[in-house]
DNA sequence: TTTTAGCACTCAGCAGGTTAGAGTGCTAAC
DNA sequence: GTTAGCACTCTAACCTGCTGAGTGCTAAAA
């Protein structure tokens, strides 16, 4: 759909400036901020093509125009310029995540954090977790006469436990041995590389602790495929409160309700196919029905071509996209050196 | 600070009828809905008296009267009749705790849903942290060359882990034996319990690594003496949406600010030398200068008299309080038997 | 002395009406 | 194709008066 250039910058105007100030645009402002070189006559035609089209709406007949969604996609996909982030912005990312990562969740929560900071707008992170990733180790410990604790570290750096219930007639010593041949058959590998023969053996040498054996397993089976919930981090939900689009409490509550629910989050971290670098959902392509009026702007990080979770930033419709994108690929890149260099352990 | 009967009769109409409909109450209502057998003017004199008192105030000139601070703080000292829960909500409450235990978290998050579900006001739950909790296992893991994470399981269930640099000169088996001294010489300890002498033996047995010593030994620290963040669990914010005096935009965003930081409301779990059973505080009681308007109720869970952590409600001042105070007491006993269930692995 | 009825007074909130200003669409001239 | 001018529309802000809830005071009743 091939647009007449100066419809393009009127377009530009129109978004930019609802972008700024969150007003219905007018003519006449066009022509003053912008310096088309023409009288607000000659916008005002552009701008009723432009509504014709479907690029931009009329709130009520005597006030300005607002960029329509698809507006908001226009302008995303053709008119945006990049974004340069400022110095202080990338220097405040990269020494984020200049620091020794001594656990991941901290990491992801601190992320999160400087995520809605940098944007004024809700952050969500998701932590590692899609992907195949390598068991690292097994332990039983024995709890009490009757339950034991089985934990499982993934080469991810995170961390699976689940307390099951075991037979009194089970000795620390049984654990220590099960753990132990559990460890040696099983280190270092990924769902898709445990072989069923590989499983029948280690049955085959435990037969008498089946019982534990089936409880362990499925909490390995369970933290290779990621079937455990993964957490969410959210920040910066007050932030969205600044937005005028909000001062309406009614959004708000139904906003909150969204976040509050986890599930639900997830779903929308996850549900699209997510293609490589950022991808910008406006209004609607937001699957969600609850969700009006909002954008999102996520991407993934990932280990060594090894998709790991995503971040995003949910915002307005009104957002500052070109800011946005920026904000979450640096952000996304560096946090991805960031683990990188953890897992693969070179230098601090 | 002893009442006149009539007038404690009328704080309590006027109490139960703001908690009620967040209307301003006046005389003329008192008479009718809460047949004291005098007529409004009289009820007009005592209100009068209450007034200058401080138990109740008036909005403006011309509005019924509301309960002051104070006016709550007597109702809830003297006033207040117990409240008996429902067979439902004792039974929802029972069979959330009936469940066998798999993951600690999980179960402080399940309370908090809940908790926030029955009150209809902000949940709080503090996970079980404060109390001297005894060492389990520690178990060093290597996951690339030039790091390791350190594990460590406590006896109540909880797990913290951390990863630690390491000299590539450490192989797995070294780690391995590091983790069994640890082990022999410190499983069932509590923080006060590990000697002086204890530890310098194991650094002799040791002594060549020394470095990794140092770290593992900093985490088993943490663990003890629990300094390693609490993670609270927040529910049911936007419960708080409904009541009307948060229909104010300005007020809703005080108080997200607040439940961001989760340094504050973790001051605001544990800043109180809580004592045994239920602790209201009410307005300005609570100690923080933005939390206007508000009143807490919380309660610690135990397992054998260890307190291990607490949860907490926090709504208006405007609070069904003897509804809350039952809830919240009912809970936290629930919470205690299920947990030392857990811990001492008495059946399901 | 305590309680009550009656009455004048106060004030928030609402409905209705008016105005100001921003912005449009159309038309006719450039 | 562009622009100035103008009539028109609609919202938001402001005023105004009214209503109703609730009070405090006074004087009479119990």
């Amino acid at each position: 759909m091939k647009m007449d250039d100066r419809k393009q910058k009127v377009l530009l105007a129109i978004v930019h400036d609802y972008i700024a100030t969150a007003e219905p645009v007018g003519s006449r402002t066009i022509a003053k901020k912008f310096r088309l070189g023409v009288s607000p006559a000659t916008i005002r035609n552009e701008m009723a093509d432009l509504e014709e089209q479907g690029y931009i709406e009329q709130p009520h007949t005597s006030a300005g125009r607002v960029p329509s969604e698809q507006g908001y996609r226009y302008y995303v996909d053709y008119l945006m310029k990049k974004h340069d982030l400022s110095a202080e912005e990338e220097d405040l990312i990269r020494s984020e995540f200049d620091i020794k990562v001594k656990d991941i969740g901290q990491v992801i929560q601190k992320t999160g954090q400087l995520l809605s900071q940098l944007t004024h707008y809700t952050a969500m992170v998701l932590t590692p977790s899609i992907g195949s990733s390598r068991f690292k180790h097994i332990q039983l410990v024995s709890m009490n006469p009757t339950q034991a604790m089985v934990v499982v570290v993934m080469d991810n750096g995170t961390l699976h436990h689940r307390l099951i219930d075991i037979p009194e007639s089970i000795s620390a010593d049984d654990m220590e041995t099960i753990s132990r041949i559990l460890n040696a058959k099983l280190r270092g590998l990924t769902n898709e590389n445990i072989k069923l023969t590989l499983v029948k053996e280690i049955y085959f040498e435990l037969a008498r602790h089946k019982h534990i054996l089936d409880l362990a397993m499925e909490l390995l089976e369970d933290s290779l495929t990621m079937k455990s919930e993964d957490k969410i981090y959210l920040g910066g939900v007050f932030n969205m409160l600044n937005q005028p689009e909000f001062h309406n409490v009614e959004k708000v509550k139904t906003l909150l309700s969204i976040l509050e629910q986890e599930k639900l989050l997830y779903g929308l971290m996850t549900g699209e196919e997510q293609e490589v670098g950022v991808t910008v959902r406006i209004g609607g392509e937001i699957k969600n029905k609850e969700i009006k009026e909002c954008s999102m702007v996520t991407a993934a990080y990932s280990v060594a071509g090894r998709k790991m979770g995503s971040m995003g930033v949910l915002g307005p419709t009104r957002m500052e996209y070109a800011k946005v994108i920026s904000i979450v690929d640096f952000m996304t890149k560096n946090l991805s050196q960031a683990l990188e260099r953890m897992m693969k352990g070179t230098g601090k």
